[in-house]
DNA sequence: GATGAATGAGGCTTCATTCAT
DNA sequence: GATGAATGAAGCCTCATTCAT
């Protein structure tokens, strides 16, 4: 990977989650790159080829985010981490970009991508079990489909602060 | 409103939900609505303009839908009905095209819309108080991030279906 | 058909057969015709489109041409008239561009297009059978060569003179 | 000539005569070549020097083909072997495609590039002379033009076999 | 009100070519 | 000699929009 490249890479992820995917053209990214509009082709072959180098690059990002959690071992603490992580995503400018990217992609192709979610979803239903719920599995669902909800205000909602609600919720599961 | 303005606004309408906006041409608009594209610019001035043109038929539907809510006096019923609009709005295909339309706005142009939900939220804030809960505000809150969260499944996880999650919300709010 | 749709044309076809159809850009094509470039593909389609259109138009051209040859029944007149049909064309500039055109496509496509050619070719042979040749198919098929290399020298060899051949051939048909 | 111009060479005499010069960008070939895009430009400086290149490997190759022909003293022999020539090229595939690209190339750069078939015509002049014809240049000329006709037969119409019309000439001619 | 011709700007992509390595 | 990164110009085509009818 050369430096352009991590360049085009750079500009494209600020781009597309700035302005969305189609609204953002080579030409564009090109220029804020500060490269050729050639050499996104040369590289990507195509823009949608830009759009899956980036995509690519962000599950090798959120395997790991997600490899912390998985594997801790301590119920209370699974379901912490996955409230906290949304909370961390947000107070990260570079984390927040690209995320709200990965949510603008899905909303742009409609595609959810369930499959990324399956670990934590796991993760989340054993601790739920570990801590004697009586719906551990649905209990797992909702707090993804949380963290949906408030990546959606964090993304959307000028101004929204989700601290209050994340400290909220920790105290309703007692972690 | 003419025919021919009704009939380029749900073309629109289902283009816009289905392709989003800015991939959504005027022509391809003018051709699935049988018109020619000179007239969307006559009715509605802009592309923006149709865009606005069917947010605002969409303020209109979303004050009705909420109505109902805001006006129900008993507070179980009020938590009730929040946890079920997203459910019906799931079952029918044209409501939801709009809501998955609507979101899709969101996305594209990342205004949340917040006021539009201010009233739900009050009424929400008030039934939670009403029935004791310690932090009804954000009670309130956590609710409707959840239908953020349930809306952004249904629309893009395909097969979702959210009867056994709405059911498992009522009964743990009890209504 | 408009006006322009016309100049476009026109202009097509001088462009592709002086300098090819690949060779030729749709930006030429539409300064040429005096037109912005968008209105060839609102009319045409394609670059591709526009060949078509061109060819169709040929082939119009192309049959009235035919059809005074194959519903002459003087045998003689018919063999005259076929070696005369490549004098007439290389006097006179119009013709003479539409046909290097033809041929250049022919060249740059690698279709032949033979079926064109076969009402001549069965007029040749009755012709020839009518006068008593030997071999009167192998006749038509070598005639019809023969305009193809004179074609071929008319429009590639720069200052070829056509008419001392032409004639050479009328003396040697006896026609 | 290293191994890796002769490389480029072929690449190029197979796309051009294939799909034409202008439709052969230099990255097919050196991709066909299995060679860098760069390497074609130092060796042949230009697409145009390939194709120079091409150009000039094709006359040294026609050279040795009219040799044989030019150096013939019996008359008829001269009149057979030029017959001949086009169908030992249309029966071998190497040949055939780089004649196929000596005619391509003349239709798309509209230089027919007569003085190469200036010794040939001489010497069909010469052998109808000797045979006793009355206008020998003409014959000569006639002749030339037919193979012509032939060689545009061979290339663009599938599946056109030239043995009967090269075996009736042969018998026309006496040879 | 309605059409469809017409346009200029810009979209994505490929091209021939150069240059540092 | 050979590669592959890099570029600017150009290629085909679509876009939103205007205007005469």
């Amino acid at each position: 990977m050369t430096e352009k490249q991590e360049k085009i890479l750079q500009a494209a992820l600020e781009l597309f989650a700035r302005d969305g995917f189609s609204s953002t053209s080579t030409s564009k990214v090109a220029a804020h790159a500060g490269v050729s509009e050639g050499l996104i082709f040369r590289h990507f072959k195509n823009k949608e080829g830009l759009l899956e180098a980036i995509i690519k690059e962000g599950e090798v990002k959120a395997r790991t985010l997600f490899a912390d959690i998985v594997l801790e071992s301590d119920p209370k603490e699974v379901i912490r981490k996955t409230i906290d992580m949304v909370l961390n995503i947000s107070s990260n400018r570079a984390d927040l970009e690209f995320w709200k990217l990965q949510y603008k992609i899905k909303w742009e192709t409609e595609k959810y991508g369930e499959h990324k979610m399956e670990p934590l979803h796991l993760a989340l239903t054993s601790a739920f079990t570990k801590l004697g719920y009586v719906s551990p599995e649905l209990e797992a669902s909702l707090l993804l489909i949380i963290n949906d909800g408030l990546a959606t205000r964090i993304a959307l909602q000028k101004g929204f602060k989700c601290e209050t609600l994340t400290s909220f919720l920790k105290e309703k599961y007692q972690v």
